[in-house]
RNA sequence: GGGCCGUUAGCUCAGGGGUAGAGCACCUGACUUUUAAUCAGGGUGUCAGAGGUUCGAAUCCUCUACGGCUCACCA
């Protein structure tokens, strides 16, 4: 048989006729196993221990190796539980069998029937004397040593990945177990769990640039949200007293390493408590979460080890930026003369910034990055807090602070506001900072949301937690995209 | 968006003006406990795409597409 110039898919498509011809359908409806993989390991593990009587099996999965002996065959079977090592012999399977095999290929799913066995070298096995072709694959799986390597070809083929990297699968296992902590922690302490709307008249409660949309029938246009915020505390307004929502949010800005413009946050909010409560509240959720993920608390992250043990550093932002940057940002109460400063050490600095994006400046570039074990700064500039309550002892501050590990911030957090009055304001101060400055991310006045806080909100703690810069954190990734099962990329 | 780097067989990668290469995968044959099976034979290709320079381009130049890192922006 000569198989010059055809592809390999198209060998492939021709033992997919040769099957049909034979009778043999290559995808059947259903195959009944009566083990998983992992099970039918575990099973002859146990039994082997009482020396009892072990009956056959049925396994399924997709054959990741074969080793061809000519009248034996060994073939690697995977299924989602693991992996098990299949056994045929040309003298203890019928000729149809024995024959199917060399129609079938890596990346074929089939079914295998037999008794369990150790081969010489220890390793549990099925000694199959019958196999169904569950499923054909018409294209060859990856390299098996190597694996796929391609960064493009994994994000946009994630499935490649998947199939060909224990570690891939390792990093989602993890990203769904620290979700289920994340509820199972909230949900212990009484939280509810809701579900807000993601399709919005404005986009508010963050500062960042949304994504636009248009509804048909209603001839509006809508914003995808930025945030959760402003509609968990409506529902705090609303009498439930503890609330959370672990949803996608969108921000239409830059990607990088640490940004996906979809991306997942925790919020929750907790009436009758505070920042200094939900600081308390962050550290033992984390330290549970690395718990039920890894057993520790301690969690290697490039060439350090973050432990997550609480109570974590607190430092107040003014001082950690002074120490950090040489600049007491009270020392200049105004945008120019703190920009100034800024210049005069040589940081670049966007003309049109506002004073608190000035101090997220000084604390994005000098301090952020240092904070590598975990770190709470507290006590924010009102400038750069629009949603976020007073200080009762000095105006200019809130109650907020922001979590921080491995130089990534993780969580923000803050009593919430719940004077109208003083929130009309800084919405009126954000419009205006908006039409004077141009800059498209600043906070979005939601006069709904006013209303709502006009029938009183009780004093709250809230917070904000990046899920996947959490993920990151737990799985030791360097990039966001390692972290999101199919990360934005440019369609081809 | 800027800068730098990359794109060669299904996969992982060499090659850098003169006949398109290797390992794995694949195909043919041998082999009844292998496991990166082994042994013998076989190269399956739009060198990302389009122009240009040259007697001759995968190789040099320009543009385009996509990706990575980084800066800017943000969480």
């Amino acid at each position: 048989m000569s198989d010059r110039g055809e592809g390999l898919a198209q060998q492939r498509l021709a033992k997919l006729e040769r099957l049909r011809d034979r009778g043999i359908e290559p995808y059947p409806p259903r195959y009944r196993r009566t083990h998983t993989n992992q099970e039918a390991v575990a099973l002859f593990t146990e039994q082997a221990k009482e020396e009892a009587n072990i009956g056959e099996v049925s396994v399924a999965g997709r054959i990741t190796s074969s080793r061809d002996m000519g009248k034996a065959t060994f073939l690697d079977l995977r299924d989602g539980s693991g992996k098990i090592q299949l056994y045929l012999r040309s003298d203890q399977v019928s000729k149809e069998i024995y024959d199917l095999l060399k129609d079938i290929d890596l990346g074929d799913f089939i079914g295998a029937r037999g008794k369990l066995f150790r081969t010489r070298t220890g390793e549990v096995t099925v000694h199959v004397h019958e196999i169904v072709l569950l499923a054909k694959s018409l294209r060859p799986p990856p390299e098996k040593w190597h694996g796929l390597i391609d960064v493009e070809k994994r994000y946009r083929q994630r499935y490649l990945d998947l199939i060909s990297s224990e570690e891939v699968r390792n990093i989602f296992r993890v990203r769904s177990r620290v979700i289920a902590a994340i509820r199972h922690f909230l949900d212990e302490r009484d939280f509810m769990e809701v579900e807000t709307p993601i399709l919005l008249p404005v986009a508010a409660g963050a500062m960042a640039k949304p994504f636009i949309t248009h509804h048909e029938a209603l001839d509006q246009d809508l914003y995808l949200r930025i945030a959760t915020e402003l509609h968990l505390k409506r529902l705090i307004i609303g009498g439930i007293d503890k609330v959370y929502e672990i949803g996608r949010v969108f921000r239409n800005e830059g990607i990088s390493t640490k940004h996906n413009p979809e991306f997942t946050t925790l919020e929750s909010y907790e009436a009758y408590a505070d920042y200094n409560d939900v600081m308390t509240m962050v550290e033992n959720m984390v330290a549970h979460i690395a718990h039920e993920v890894a057993g520790t608390l301690k969690m290697p992250l490039g060439e350090d080890v973050i432990d997550f043990t609480p109570p974590w550093r607190r430092a107040y932002l003014r001082d950690e930026i002074k120490a950090k940057s040489g600049i007491d940002f009270e020392d200049y109460q105004d945008a120019d003369s703190l920009k100034r400063a800024m210049q005069d050490k040589g940081i670049e600095v966007e003309p049109n910034a506002s004073r608190g994006r000035l101090i997220d400046k000084l604390l994005s570039t000098f301090v952020e990055p240092t904070l590598i074990q975990p770190t709470f700064l507290m006590d924010y500039p009102v400038d750069m807090s629009p949603l976020a309550k007073r200080k009762a002892d000095n105006p200019r501050f809130v109650e907020r602070f922001e979590g921080f590990a491995g130089g990534m911030e993780i969580a923000n957090a803050f009593t919430e506001l719940n004077d109208p009055l003083d929130q009309q304001e800084r919405f009126m101060e954000q419009e205006r900072l908006r039409s004077q400055l141009g800059d498209e991310e600043t906070e979005r006045m939601d006069e709904d949301f006013l209303v709502a806080l006009e029938h009183g909100m009780p004093p709250t703690g809230g917070l904000g937690m990046g899920v996947d810069r959490l993920v990151m954190l737990l799985t030791n990734q360097k990039s966001i995209r390692e972290v999101i099962l199919f990360p934005q990329l440019r369609s081809r």
